[in-house]
DNA sequence: ACCTGAACACCGTTCAAGT
DNA sequence: ACCTGAACACCGTTCAAGT
């Protein structure tokens, strides 16, 4: 066939498409990959470096998608409102595409939109007067319950599959429990609740 | 060849080997895992129904190890201080074989190792009067927590390549900062402080 | 029951050939 | 510059053949 006058692809394509596949299936080939984009496997090699690059062109989408719902954006409001606010938009954010997120940990954020996301976050401790070592330590600890509780979003509601046996605790809490919402999105507010309050014990 | 007078796998053993391989390599295949048991690929497949539940195997053994450390029996403390040690004790655990964590996420929880583990979290709780709902809620927020430092653990120390002009807040806070210890640690114990504390109102 | 070697479909990546 | 088809090494899994 040759070079087409326009070209077919472009990386923000490939990030996108293998982003929608990956939140069908779970994963991407760069075989299926392709032929979601009515292209051959090698054509996707003039555009991106391999497989590793998809995966974090992927993470920048998302990135850059939670950038634009302006939702990192809620000035004037006090900064626990605005801590918890960042925490609930960057879950909602990696929720959305919750069967990505396995493919996405354990590698190095890079990408401009993601960093830029944890700027938000770090800027708001700075300006309440932080010290680097409290803004450092702040945004880790938010991140990380951020990330871990987007991870359950993922996870089956009934992904603690204990045994009314072998577990009786684990199991009856779950049997009986009548949670007025979805059990990981009341946790996540529990969670944040907390460590906001503790992280307001640094500033005082 | 032919059959061995006595077998030269097993269950554990294909399971300790491919978490061995994962701990030095990040990853592990079927021919790599045949090829540190000097075995054929295809005699695996007498013992485990495949990688998915070699997968599987893999957390039951970092979680028998944990529970075999005895680290979750630290009975007669206050319910606190054993909340706080579940949490450490396991991400420990976790964090020794940080390189895993990518794998195992995203999978249902189902190996008796790892579920005994929750049962003691969930025990712990009902032992001190938590209602179900506030069980669960409790479980969630500590395993999420745990689970998203755990994953923290095999970040390097520099996964946050903020870039000085275009995010300075979070650059200069990362530079200037000056931790007495490993930045994932000291957050690790922030967050299950501030977390424990919380869980403390729910009793009151 | 348990190991082997051959075989299959599939995957990620490379590269010369085309326009 | 950008697409294609052929090719390569490799992977997960199956299966008939051996003891």
């Amino acid at each position: 066939m040759g070079r087409p006058r326009q070209a077919i692809l472009s990386p923000e394509k490939i990030y996108r498409a293998a982003l929608d596949l990956v939140d069908e299936f779970g994963d991407f080939t760069l075989p299926g990959l392709a032929k979601r984009l009515s292209v051959s496997p090698s054509s996707i090699y003039h555009h991106v470096q391999g497989r590793p690059e998809i995966i974090n062109g992927i993470r920048s989408v998302i990135g850059a998608d939670a950038l634009a719902s302006g939702d990192f954006f809620t000035a004037g409001a006090d900064w626990r409102d605005r801590a918890a606010a960042w925490a609930r938009s960057y879950r909602r954010a990696l929720g959305q595409h919750a069967k990505c997120i396995p493919l996405l940990v354990g590698e190095a954020v890079t990408d401009h939109a993601t960093l830029e996301i944890y700027e938000h976050l770090a800027a708001l401790f700075v300006e309440q007067g932080f010290s680097a070592n409290d803004v450092v330590v702040a945004v880790t600890v938010l991140d990380n319950f951020m990330l871990g509780s987007a991870l359950d979003v993922a996870a089956p509601e009934s992904a603690w599959l204990a045994d009314a046996e072998a577990q009786p605790a684990l199991h009856a809490a779950f049997a009986d429990a009548s949670l007025a919402g979805p059990r990981s999105d009341l946790s996540f507010e529990v969670g944040v609740a907390a460590i906001i309050a503790h992280l307001g014990t640094l500033v005082a």
